[in-house]
RNA sequence: GGCGGCGUAGCCAAGUGGCUAAGGCAGUGGUCUGCAAAACCAUUAUUCAGCGGUUCAAAUCCGCUCGCCGCCUCCA
């Protein structure tokens, strides 16, 4: 079995196989360090986490880069709003992303290059593309002439024609053609800047992704990845300075993942409907947030609302209460005893691993793997149900085994890695120190409850018990007679 | 205008030619209980926006219609 990644170059599904044996390279396209990151920055870096977990886990090496823009127009705008330098405003930006991102729960990649740390060779690759011809220089800016370029608008299936007859192309006098964009940008007083050949300025947005990934993945690598934004012009652009510039492929799979989208419209800075990561950690838990992304697949538009969080909450728990169920099951049983498991649902989990594999295969689809790990689940649970008071050894090795494997194929995805039992008493006593109600309080009440049930005075019993549950206290009536509480979450 | 995508149960969401259309949430019924709660189990689409076509066979392929969204400008 191999992993097979839908490429949007071809815009099918391909078999995935490294360039070099075992070993991925892949680039994604970072933040622009200039705000907060929102949730869908939080979607692309939850994406990428989980593809690079899960072909390492198929064994693949995978050295992943994840640059920053440090440097850019709106870097600059927004630093002059704030009477701070670009450099100032790009760090502190950087820092809140990596705050985010260990908030996230999301594995650092293995490198994450800054534009501004790299100015050397942008600045060759630039001159390199004007000694070929593919670039021009005018008064200290320097363009990319597109229609040297056959291939211009092979990624996004665009022509120049139909690109050109589009009327939303500023018009530029220095331009050969609208289309050309910038590679080097000459700088207005007060901006940063950097010598170059061509006077001082600064890299144009595209030619850093470009000058990085090649310096630090090489001129050919596997994939390139991030929003379905950026696949024109910025990707597009990327291929088209990197190939003019080494005359070799730039990149064997292309994978764009769908937008976040809020009442079905895209959420975006210019559009003003967005929330930040940290608005949404205030009141989600990461893992929360990692269900929620992952129970659609990655190129799917993801809506985001309060309901399919609070859905989402409820299956996490879901999962949990189910593994928490299994820790608290005796490590030892008879051995003697025939097993309570079915023949049909032994074979459920025994094939577990193999469906996961297949699901997350076909191009990462982790909706459908969740769905695997939902219907094992269902199993465990009749499984456990069904054991009588001193389980079958086989039976007790069999769930407990399982849960193993749930938890290890939920990493992959960042999930279910809390103890089960430290997770339900974790949220257990944050809902507890929500309420208006105290351990004393309750104590008393179940007391007093007592004594009515043992005068079988029912009506005070049960009212007692919808006050506690009017309170988020769910009562249970042990076997033995004593009664235990649990906080309702 | 050009290019691309989507439309599956009350809601979310898998499914890329062929076993009973995964799974989650909500609802309903049941086990348990004095009654409950929790947990668990069962159940919920003769049908996949509509119409036509290809095929022995289509939610899945092709065409048209309707509706929604994205890119073409900074954008994950």
């Amino acid at each position: 079995m191999t992993v097979s990644i839908y490429n949007t170059k071809s815009g099918k599904k391909e078999p995935f196989s490294p360039l070099e044996k075992g070993h991925i390279k892949l680039y994604v396209c970072g933040i622009t360090a200039y705000d907060y990151c929102h949730i869908g920055h939080a979607r692309s870096t939850l994406v990428f986490d989980m593809i690079v977990r899960y072909l390492r886990y198929r064994g693949f090496q995978v050295t992943y880069v994840r640059n920053f823009t440090d440097i850019d127009d709106k870097i600059i705008k927004r630093a002059q709003e704030q009477h701070t330098t670009t450099e100032e405003l790009a760090n502190r930006f950087i820092t809140a992303f990596h705050e985010d991102m260990a908030n996230l729960g999301n594995e650092p990649p293995t490198l994450e290059p800054k534009a501004t740390e790299n100015i050397p060779e942008i600045i060759a690759m630039i001159q390199g593309l004007i000694d070929k011809g593919f670039a021009y220089e005018v008064q200290g800016d320097v363009y990319f002439k597109v229609d040297r370029f056959d291939h211009y608008g092979s990624l996004s299936g665009r022509n120049l024609e139909d690109m050109m007859a589009g009327a939303r192309i500023s018009i530029n006098e220095q331009k050969q053609n609208p289309m050309d964009f910038a590679l080097w940008k000459s700088s207005k007083p007060g901006e940063p800047v950097w010598d170059s050949p061509w006077g001082p300025g600064r890299p144009g947005w595209h030619i850093e992704c470009s000058a990085m990934s090649r310096k630090f993945l090489g001129e050919t690598f596997d994939i390139h990845g991030g929003g379905k934004d950026l696949i024109f012009p910025h990707h597009e652009n990327e291929i088209a300075q990197s190939e003019a510039s080494s005359g070799k492929p730039f990149v064997a799979t292309w994978i764009h993942h769908g937008f976040v989208t809020i009442k079905d419209e895209k959420m975006s800075k210019s559009l003003g409907n967005f929330l930040t990561i940290r608005e949404i950690l205030a009141k989600y838990t990461a893992e929360v947030l990692r269900f929620f992304v992952f129970s659609t697949h990655y190129r799917t538009p993801l809506d985001f609302s309060e309901t399919a969080m609070k859905d989402a909450e409820t299956g996490l728990d879901r999962l949990y209460t189910c593994l928490a169920e299994i820790a608290r099951l005796p490590g030892q049983g008879d051995p003697n005893r025939a097993p309570a498991a079915g023949k049909k649902n032994v074979s459920k989990i025994n094939t577990l691993v193999d469906r996961y594999v297949k699901a997350m295969d076909n191009d990462f689809n982790t909706a459908q793997a969740m769905g695997h790990i939902f219907e094992v689940v269902k199993v465990l649970n009749t499984i456990r149900q069904s054991l009588p008071a001193t389980p079958a050894a086989a039976d007790l090795a069999l769930l407990h085994a399982t849960a193993t494997t749930i938890k290890e194929l939920s990493g992959i995805m960042g999930l279910l890695q809390q103890d089960p039992l430290a997770y339900i008493k974790a949220k257990q006593e944050k809902t507890l120190s929500q309420l208006d109600i105290d351990q004393t309080a309750i104590a008393s009440l179940i007391t007093e409850r007592k004594t009515a049930r043992e005068q079988k005075n029912w009506s005070r019993a049960d009212e007692i018990r919808d006050i506690l549950l009017h309170h988020k206290i769910e009562i249970k009536d042990e076997a033995d007679g004593s009664t235990s509480w649990q906080v309702k979450i």
